[in-house]
DNA sequence: CCGGAATAGTCAGTGCCCTGACTAAATGAC
DNA sequence: GTCATTTAGTCAGGGCACTGACTATTCCGG
């Protein structure tokens, strides 16, 4: 015996979490684009011309599995990559015209997808639940720091 | 441009948070034995000779997911797989002597860690957190139910 | 100017996570 | 009792995420 309650364990609930949502984005968003490269074109649509180390820095995401989303990105044409000219260990990465286009049309389904899965909660609760959420990543990311 | 502010989405969030959880998982609870790992070795404790579907329903795992779980838990000799007697088509799992003593140490640093995870929130501020996890995966999984 | 340190990206290896197709066993309707 | 359906597990394939080792380029101190 001695069994915990794994739903009293945040771990497993991010988790669970990360699942929903991961449904909810299938179904509701795109099939062929993931989350994470959504992220990734978002982030280049901010700031074009970004290199992969400042995109990863961006969306949370450490180089390896930034060149493996890029990769993707780049196979379906999404994404552009060109050499920096002024700092050749560099890419800089923009936005095909296509790429632009399926960013605005996944903004607009993200949004709703966004209330679908926080429906469960009130308004003032939806907000407080992102507040939480943020301020303990955000605190667990400086433990990260001096590394 | 219209970029989005990724940490207005619940979905990013989630994925940092689970970052957070495993960075600080490895820091103070295990190297070795992952959560998910850790989360199989507590459904087996809870009900020892459960079959590998119903852990994948306990923990919230796919059936593929859990047999390489398994597989990685019965290589370190955590776990044990035996043929139901009674029913050719399942295994039964159950911990070995080194798995129930390894499920009892981890099971402490778990707890702690869970501390340090929130310790950026107050009290009522982590129950509420909890909760508001909760309710949202819990939504979110009812509409699996209907496939 | 040159050589060592730092930096951007890649690659191999490990683990998590899912879907869809398959195999083997059990069940149940006739 | 037999055959179609359901069920437990496996396997192939795709994507995410990390570490540690490696390459190429840049930067910087002397």
């Amino acid at each position: 015996m001695a069994a915990v309650d794994l739903t009293t364990h945040p771990g497993h609930l991010a988790r669970r979490l990360q699942q929903a949502h991961t449904l909810l984005w299938n179904a509701m968003v795109s099939e062929e684009i993931t989350s994470p490269q959504y992220a990734v074109m978002n982030a280049v649509t901010a700031e074009p011309g970004l290199d992969q180390r400042t995109v990863g820095e961006r969306v949370s995401l450490d180089r390896s599995t930034v060149a493996e989303v890029v990769g993707r990105l780049i196979r379906r044409e999404l994404l552009d990559k060109v050499r920096d000219p002024q700092d050749g260990r560099r890419y800089l990465l923009r936005l095909t015209e296509e790429g632009a286009r399926t960013h605005r049309r996944l903004t607009v389904r993200a949004a709703r997808m966004n209330q679908v899965l926080l429906a469960p909660l009130s308004v003032p609760e939806q907000d407080l639940f992102v507040d939480l959420i943020r301020r303990v990543s955000e605190a667990a990311e400086e433990l990260r720091r001096p590394v």
